[in-house]
DNA sequence: ATACTTCGTGTGCTAAATACACTTTCAAAT
DNA sequence: ATTTGAAAGTGTATTTAGCACACGAAGTAT
């Protein structure tokens, strides 16, 4: 075997830990919020936690998605969850923090390999949502979106991208009412794009669109136990 | 060190090649067309070669978006390309071909380990471009992405999910004067459009459009040595 | 001069986007 | 029973963008 004469020069033998993060969406029908986790901590370290996005490595025999859909089945039991891959984020220095390093150094095997990952967002409804232990989390949190506290690694500009694209689909596909429980009104809908796209919207324009999207269908049935007139519920087409 | 107390049972310490694939796209004036390699094959084997996209493993030190201007740039020597993440491939089968199998273990010195890669797509002007010897690739073609040969590896699936993304992008954000040279005329650029929208434009529209969206400047000149009336030449604004 | 070819432009029509305000319906309180 | 509060639900007029359509102008070649 000739080799040496029509090979390149191997490169990088090194290999690289592949992870998934996902930015999970929530809406609690006043604001936007996502889904952090407290980072385990190495028992030695005392030092204040940080918090994360959830994530994990990819499995050998695995792919993205099913990585993705694993590690939010590993927080929540829910199934059929809205999910995408929208960014991988790559830089050889999105770990430099001193506490990434050390998370690192306790919870891989290989701590200074090079780790890429691949972030997906995902919508859920948080109405359904109940937290489960996972084996990579401590505790979970819901946060405004437009307060993100400092998260480990490069997953503040993970979220900040997510929430970018969020705004893009949402405008192309309406996919908002996964956010929302299975029936909701159309008010409660208007709100939710209001707070994703940041800006108001008129009432009459926003469901002539809607309805001509046909994305949702009228239930025969109207809110109830509110001190005022009860709207009509819909569903997701 | 009490590891085992706090650390989530380790998992896949394999680690990944991660590769970064460019679809390269340019423009003859008549046809949107595909930069393809061909794979260099082992001197040994005799089989017939493998086209594909060019591609190559990140190095340990680069970024992603680093390797695809290196992969770029050992092809040509053209600087300033368009270039744009857009899809993570990590299906543990995307290798599965023959030959797919074979050229990774003459080319790789871990033939064995799973390959991810990040697909980007640049814009080139073809006018502009002259083909090097790039350590990774044999001959290139230019191929018409409408008439695609099969492809090594997952290629062609990468190729047909980079044209969707192209579409995508050039509606929003009119990058098409990447695929043409400096100066050009408004009917190339339709012409570019029709092509890569795979639809019929109305010539005036598209000029209102086009000038609208002041992505484009007129130059005072005019094209030479046509025979017929001479057209106004823009540039990128 | 003529023929040939593409360039470049204007208008009317239709559809979509936007701005805007009042009446209705229910529950709760009196 | 009546009133009050609070969000629901609805129509129209105006502006803007999208679309279809045809012909004179400016150059080259003979």
């Amino acid at each position: 075997m000739s080799k040496k004469n029509s090979e390149p020069t191997p490169k990088n033998t090194l290999g690289m830990d592949v992870s998934v993060d996902c930015v999970v969406f929530g809406f609690d029908n006043d604001t936007l919020k996502v889904l952090l986790i407290e980072q385990k901590q190495p028992d030695t370290v005392h030092l204040k936690t940080q918090n994360a996005v959830p994530g994990d490595l990819v499995l050998d025999n695995e792919s993205l998605d099913e990585a993705a859909k694993r590690i939010l089945q590993e927080l929540t039991s829910l199934k059929g969850i809205y999910l995408k891959q929208f960014h991988a984020f790559g830089d050889p220095n999105r770990v430099r923090g001193l506490k990434d390093q050390q998370w690192l150094r306790t919870f891989r095997v290989n701590p200074e390999r090079r780790v890429l990952t691949i972030g997906y967002y995902s919508l859920v409804k948080l109405s359904e949502f109940k937290p489960k232990a996972a084996s990579f989390a401590g505790k979970t949190y819901w946060v405004d979106v437009y307060n993100i506290p400092s998260l480990a690694f490069d997953h503040n500009e993970i979220v900040h991208k997510a929430l970018l694209m969020l705004r893009h689909e949402l405008m192309a596909d309406h996919i908002g009412f996964e956010l929302l429980p299975e029936k909701f009104t159309l008010s409660q809908l208007q709100k939710l794009y209001e707070i994703i796209l940041d800006k108001k919207l008129d009432k009459r324009n926003f469901r002539k669109n809607i309805l001509r999207t046909e994305t949702v269908t009228a239930l025969e049935e109207k809110q109830q136990g509110v001190l005022h007139k009860p709207a009509q519920l819909f569903t997701k087409k």
